[in-house]
DNA sequence: TGCAAAATAGCACGACCGTTCTTTTATCAA
DNA sequence: TTGATAAAAGAACGGTCGTGCTATTTTGCA
């Protein structure tokens, strides 16, 4: 049976919708405000409709559940994270120059959250102990996420501008802490300073890992280090 | 006018009310125990009197409002903090011992909360835009303990167990991040062997900060630097 | 044992929640 | 302009929430 014998073939089929996703992406968009100032739980429909100036069952029609709209404020949080962050240090060359970039931006982003919220932080609280589709939306999004930071390490590493001995899954998860320490001190405690410490911090994980750190093979722990300024 | 001379004296003065406050402990102990799973604001009286046995106007009764239990639990949790953590490491002699010690317990800790949760991880989430006296309780309580950590730090410095030039705000910013990490990979992404990174990042900035890790004073950034085992 | 007071239960309230169903309005191609 | 269809509104549902009120039970001392 060809296509064309298909009866009368709906009409948009190429054309978008139109109305429909263009008032979903705003309610989207909206959501995602929401969520990041009072997490993925605390978002509730009605008061997104009342942002939006529509009934709750005029939102409610779009996704369907609950469920489905958190779903979709993760995945818009991540084109965004992705895009914002990830692509523009893709631009950058591989090694220290695209690892300095990607933890820079990942800054600048923070920098932002400390006044709106991250929902890969509270995101994590909140769903750390739960199963189901959101759960898994969202360990998916921070994983793939992370899994960049790690490459962007291990790609640094190959390139020599790591020591040979260094564990790039230690070395990312000391970023991480990092930027989960800045979020914690400068968004909930109100800390000032903090910023800097999280660039004093990284600087310190380049130095400590840097090429030149590494110790010769075999010697002794504690034995003398060389340390290179690591061009900051 | 004497004491004595007052209408009868309502008795129980020296005498505690017994029964009352002692379910009253029972409930707070049983609250804390949800709130860690499911977060201060996820913890509601109905299932909490569902676990007691008792009605919710008879868990409710001894708060008077849904704050008050918020904020007891807080209290409670962050006594409990004060005495497995904290008051071991203060019988081990000021400088690395203690700070140490600290670490330690706090590690063990965490590793026990990566299956029940941390509400001072959690509630800085749920209450970092939000104010009024559960905010302050819990801010109060972080922050009480936070400063206990920079001062543990503050004594291993002039105890001269770490350089001169370290930055004893920097150090405890660090700690708190790698407790961070620890808890947000083990509990939200089970990734295995955080503990250990925790760990390893833990004598990273002993090693670094170390006593001996000070460069001679004025040496251009990047000079040799002497490294020590630190003895860990 | 008796009795005041404390502790707990029972019940209802208003508010908000996600969701379903039905009806009205807006959209867009023919 | 018409008419099928998408989009949005409206109203109601069962549910849970914190909280206030009034009874009932329990406690602990005289």
């Amino acid at each position: 049976m060809s296509v064309s014998s298909l009866p009368v073939k709906p009409a948009p089929a190429g054309r978008a919708l139109q109305k429909g996703q263009q008032t979903k992406q705003a309610i989207v968009d909206a959501a995602l405000g929401l969520a990041t100032q009072i997490g993925l739980e605390g978002l509730s429909i009605g008061v997104l409709a009342e942002v939006m100036r529509m009934s709750k069952s005029g939102v409610f029609a779009h996704f369907g559940s609950r469920e489905e709209l958190q779903i979709s404020v993760i995945r818009e949080y991540f084109n965004r994270f992705e895009q914002e962050i990830f692509a523009p240090a893709l631009l950058q060359p591989k090694g220290l120059p695209r690892l300095k970039t990607l933890f820079d931006n990942w800054m600048k982003r923070v920098a932002v959250e400390i006044q709106s919220g991250c929902i890969f932080i509270s995101g994590a609280v909140e769903f750390d102990d739960r199963t189901g589709p959101v759960h898994d939306a969202l360990a998916g999004s921070v994983k793939t996420w992370l899994d960049a930071v790690l490459r962007a390490v291990v790609l640094a590493k190959e390139c020599g501008h790591l020591g040979a001995d260094a564990d790039e899954q230690q070395i990312a998860f000391e970023i991480h802490g990092l930027i989960l320490a800045l979020h914690y001190e400068a968004r909930f405690l109100k800390n000032p300073g903090s910023i800097a410490r999280a660039n004093v911090g990284f600087s310190h994980i380049l130095r400590t890992y840097g090429a030149a750190a590494s110790a010769p093979a075999a010697a002794p722990a504690g034995a003398q280090r060389t340390v290179t300024p690591t061009a900051v």
